[in-house]
RNA sequence: GGCGCCGUGGCCGAGUGGCUGAGGCACGGGUCUGCAAAACCCGUUACACCGGUUCGAUUCCGGUCGGCGCCUCCA
């Protein structure tokens, strides 16, 4: 496959540093707050890739920080009268569970850096042993940005130009305005670890360095990130790695788009942000995801009711061809079918004419989506062929010239392609539907058969208030739930 | 000002040096249907602008305009 890099600014072919097995690297969220949707897409972007690798019969090694030590996190926590410790612990454990409310797994690991502070003091005093660092007067360790050759080379700023913006913050100790924190010395009040400069804690960018060191080895394969972390994050990530390492950190670095909303970055600062708890008590997790998956990682992409609307639809689409899937193979098991259509049954065992034609619609498919994939992970064009399959798997089933075999295999295809791009739940149709919404529907069901449309109609009103919609079927009906 | 990304039809969004201009949504017309829903078929004649390279550019190069991101905490 082929993958952009940042730093050389071309895509690239990809394949893992040690055959099978894959590391990346991502940085998660601070915990000083619910995140909001902007975050959520880095974190949704690495698991949908870790899912393409998998699927390539890859291993994967993916970590994902938790920052719990960090300015932000001090500035609420004095703010509300709390420690530190105490805000970090409530966000962190939001993060989780809201993260894992979009059912796309965990990373498999998921540090945090208050517990890697040793690797951290090892790491800044190597720096300091390699002339790159140097203790300042008040106790801070400064990472001195003009010995490090490469500096800029992934953001493509040159340390002059650079010079010009750069602030120094009252009360710290630089020898340049361009150089950053590794070390923070104590104040008074705040959370501190014993190192050999003394009480303090770790700078906001050390922290990513030595947990992708120890987690993933020297030079290990993806790191990624929002876009806006270029810099200075990961630049002073690379002059941190390098600079003690001697070597490559990293051998592609990846990049998400913003979220933007009426074309501004959604972030805290701007105050424009919608948290993603929020987001999900309005939308299902999966029309999350498809809004995320539908456009390339890469693009920034604006957020809107509309934007989310259609994601909507697309998923609901997704899920008509699977519920037509299941009624067709007979497996809805969670699903209601009291009038059984016998006519797809007969059609059933065996071969049948249109079999050849569905499979090869179904692996062109396969085969643009898997060249899609390859291509830089473009989840926006593979959902493109997801859905060419699906009109093929409906026009097929809809024919009924299809063997319920064929059917099963063309399902199994497509289950695997919304997998990978985490859109797994619109196969599960495992929604139990109440007895009384049962009984609703099949006494519609007699009205019509009596040609009681009145009643009919005023039974379908009546189930759709209490969240189930009835659709009718060739030689029955069904009750789903309503969607969004 | 510096660096980077981008500008595709009513909307969203892939993609490509020429061949039948992915896909979704919306809208219109059909098929099916008591109605509706779902589904299928057909249609709505796109590549910001100006030059250049080329037999041929939406696709490559240069410029213009416009948008976004970073240069300060930021996914």
């Amino acid at each position: 496959m082929r993958l952009y890099d940042s730093l050389t600014q071309k895509k690239r072919e990809f394949v893992p540093r040690d055959r099978d097995h894959v590391t990346m690297y991502f940085c998660g969220p601070t915990v000083y707050n619910y995140i909001h949707l902007g975050n959520a897409r880095p974190y949704v972007m690495s698991m949908v890739a870790k899912r393409y690798f998998e699927s390539l019969g890859w291993r994967v090694t993916l970590a994902e920080n938790i920052t719990d030590i960090d300015d932000r996190i001090i500035n609420k926590a004095q703010a509300e009268g709390r420690t530190a410790q105490e805000v970090a612990q409530e966000f962190a454990a939001a993060y989780i569970e809201d993260t894992d409310k979009l059912g796309l797994g965990r990373p498999d690991v998921e540090p945090y850096a208050t517990e890697h502070i040793p690797e951290i003091i090892d790491l800044v005093q190597r720096l300091i042993q390699n002339g790159h660092a140097y203790v300042a007067a008040n106790g801070d360790v400064y990472y001195d940005v003009a010995s490090f050759r490469d500096y800029g080379k992934l953001s493509k700023q040159r340390i002059d130009e650079m010079r010009h913006g750069a602030r120094i913050t009252p009360g710290e100790d630089k020898a340049d305005p361009l150089d950053f924190a590794l070390w923070k010395a104590a104040k008074p009040g705040e959370p501190a670890w014993d190192s050999p400069w003394g009480p303090g804690r770790p700078g906001w960018h050390i922290e990513c360095s030595a947990m992708g060191l120890k987690y993933l080895g020297e030079g290990f394969d993806i790191h990624g990130g929002g876009r806006d972390l270029i810099f200075p994050h990961h630049e002073n990530e690379i002059a941190q790695s390098e600079g003690a390492l001697r070597t490559d950190f990293v051998r592609f670095w990846v990049h998400n788009g913003m979220l933007n909303i009426k074309d501004e970055k959604m972030s805290k600062s701007v105050g424009n942000i919608f948290l993603l708890r929020e987001a999900l008590k309005q939308y299902p997790p999966e029309v999350l995801i498809c809004f995320f998956v539908g456009s390339h990682y890469r693009s920034p992409i604006e957020f809107s009711a509309e934007s989310l609307a259609e994601a909507g639809q697309q998923v609901e689409r997704l899920r008509n061809v699977f519920r037509a899937l299941a009624d067709y193979t007979g497996s809805a098991s969670d699903e209601v079918e009291p009038g059984a259509p016998e006519a797809m049954r007969s059609a059933a065992a065996g071969s049948a004419p249109g079999d050849e034609g569905l499979m090869r619609g179904v692996e062109a498919a396969r085969q643009g989506f898997a060249e899609a994939m390859a291509d830089d992970l473009n989840t926006g064009g593979a959902l493109g062929d997801v859905f060419t399959a699906a009109r093929e798997i409906n026009a097929a089933l809809g024919r009924r010239d299809v063997s319920v075999a064929t059917a099963a295999e063309a399902r199994d295809a497509l289950t695997t392609m919304v997998y990978v791009l985490g859109l797994d739940a619109v196969a599960r149709t495992g929604v139990e539907v109440p007895p009384e919404i049962l009984q609703l529907a099949a006494d519609r069901q007699r009205a019509r058969e009596e040609r009681n449309y009145a009643e009919a109609d005023r039974l379908r009103d009546e189930i759709a208030a209490r969240g189930y919609e009835v659709r009718d079927v060739p030689g029955g009906f069904k009750v789903v739930p309503r969607q969004g």
